[in-house]
RNA sequence: GCCCCCAUCGUCUAGCGGCCUAGGACACCGCCCUUUCAAGGCGGCGGCACGGGUUCGAAUCCCGUUGGGGGCACCA
């Protein structure tokens, strides 16, 4: 296992990130690590996922497994997973870290509290003044360990997507490596787990730029070369901020309970700062990954469009072939999710409007309220469809309607000729005359389409559907 | 306040000095198809933030302005 540069010895990848306070999968951290799933593929490498938090108290599990389990939704493939590093064996690892860069002078004990250090500088943003830098101090009680950060110069960071980044090392402060009661800081933590682990590539959210500098200076501090640092645009919401938790809806879990396809949000999210060649977006993953090349990421950050999300969802859906689009349908056939009773529920039946259905669904969880009529023991009538089919002369032309309906051939086109010549002679084209019948039969105005359906229900149903519909507009009237 | 990042249609993007009269997708609007609604087909609307350079030539390179965003803990 080598460690830097070339495409063909990249070792591992990693993606990390906290968990957050509801366990939710996040869709930019899912666009994250679907970037990094992609260029470690694409490298021939491993990708190492690293959920860390160094409280132990706060972590729980089921987060831990909320985000395991979107992940493996959206099928990522984790080649090497860390639970929370404070409660591995790597928690001695960081704090022999810390002591040698104390020994070696690159660190110093610090008694400052964040008050002093306020009260000395007046200005609650410009960090720490360096106060204890040449005290001398050595551990104790009350002594937090910070790192010493060159007072001249600068620290480039070679960024794979955004460049070359100066930060004056001025500009630096003397930051805190270990806490006074010796435990250590993520910023340290995160660069000895990363050493331990041989990363090569850190691939993170934008907003880590600024603690790069930080981290490189300590990979420097602990004799080791940098990682290759790749910092990816975040995915903000319609303001153009940071997409958040609270406002936002932002759960992957969410999203598939809804009825979005794992391959389509893959591939959407995949879109959002990257392209593959040519004018395509609905790209097989194979084909992206082939493609992909971290270099290409757009370095400005991208908003989250849900209305384009659903538009490749419903190309994804109508891509399936019948049996898949049948089986991907089951979880919202059954209950709790179908609003009719599970015993009047009949797959056969299903197949048959499943292929009427298809084009019709941008979302899986929108199928019940297309196929609700055929096991609905009433179909549920919305009342502005009813008023806007039932004016004059919906009544005469249903009762025509229903005299036919009873002797003719129950078969779509049959059922079409009889219905479009009972059109004609109320001077009604085909398109007016099908509506109060649709509305007496599926409750709908909009819907699929009312022949094949027919024929689905049956001719009994079909009758007496028609008949009530009847009842009620004389009832009204 | 300080540090840093970003800037092409409303949105996601292609573009990496001449193939640009700026291409595609989503959204939106028309038309066609059509039993409703979709799907599908065809078409339309719509953009290089601004100002300076560099160059024979700039959406593309440089500088500045403006605007947006991110980060500034003994959090991660």
């Amino acid at each position: 296992m080598t460690d830097t540069g070339v495409a063909s010895t990249v070792s591992e990848v990693r993606a990390r990130f906290a968990p957050s306070p509801t366990g939710l999968f996040h869709v930019g951290s899912a666009r994250s690590v679907l970037f990094n799933w992609a260029f470690a593929q694409h490298e021939g490498g491993v990708l190492v996922l690293r959920i860390e938090d160094t409280d132990a108290a706060r972590n729980r599990p089921e987060w831990t497994q909320g985000i395991l389990s979107a992940m493996a939704w959206l099928g990522i493939e984790v080649g090497q997973y860390e639970g929370p590093y404070f409660q591995s064996a790597n928690l001695a690892k960081h704090t022999e870290a810390a002591q040698r860069l104390y020994q070696q002078g690159r660190a110093y004990y610090c008694d400052c509290t964040r008050e002093d250090v306020v009260a000395r500088t007046g200005d609650p943003h410009r960090g720490y003044d360096g106060f204890c830098r040449d005290r001398g101090l050595g551990p104790g009680a009350g002594r937090a360990l910070r790192f010493r950060a060159p007072d001249e110069g600068a620290t480039v960071v070679d960024d794979l997507v955004r460049g070359k980044t100066v930060f004056e090392n001025s500009t630096i402060e003397d930051f805190v490596l270990a806490r006074a009661d010796g435990s250590v800081l993520f910023l340290l933590a995160n660069v000895v787990d990363d050493m331990d682990q041989r990363i090569t590539h850190v691939l993170r959210s934008e907003e880590h730029l600024p603690n790069t500098p930080k981290q490189q200076l300590l990979w420097e501090a602990l004799g080791h070369e940098p990682p290759a640092w790749g910092h990816l645009p975040i995915v903000v919401n319609e303001k153009r901020q940071k997409l958040s938790k609270r406002r936002d809806k932002v759960a992957l879990e969410d999203f598939r309970d809804e009825g979005y396809l794992a391959p389509a949000m893959r591939n959407y999210l995949m879109l959002l700062g990257w392209a593959p060649r040519g004018d395509r977006e609905i790209v097989p993953w194979d084909e992206m990954v082939a493609e992909f090349r971290i270099e290409d990421l757009n370095p400005s950050p991208a908003f989250f469009d849900i209305k384009k999300l659903r538009a490749f969802n419903g190309e994804y859906i109508r891509a399936m072939p019948m049996p898949g689009f049948i089986a991907a349908c089951q979880p919202w056939l059954a209950q709790p999710a179908a609003p009719w009773p599970a015993d009047r529920f009949d797959s056969q039946v299903f197949a048959q409007l499943a292929p009427l259905a298809q084009t019709r669904v941008a979302l899986l969880s929108e199928i019940t309220a297309m196929v609700d009529f055929a096991f609905l023991p009433e179909p549920v009538i919305d009342e502005p469809s009813w008023s806007k089919a039932m004016r004059e002369p919906a009544a005469d032309l249903l009762a025509d309607v229903a005299a036919a309906y009873a002797v003719v051939p129950w078969q779509p086109d049959a059922l079409r000729e009889r219905l479009e010549a009972i059109g004609t002679s109320y001077g009604l084209s085909l398109s007016k005359a099908q509506a109060p019948v649709r509305v007496a039969v599926t409750g709908r105005t909009v819907g699929l389409p009312l022949f094949e359906s027919l024929a689905v229900l049956g001719r009994a149903e079909t009758l007496r559907r028609i008949d009530s519909a009847r009842e009620r507009i004389t009832g009204l009237a």
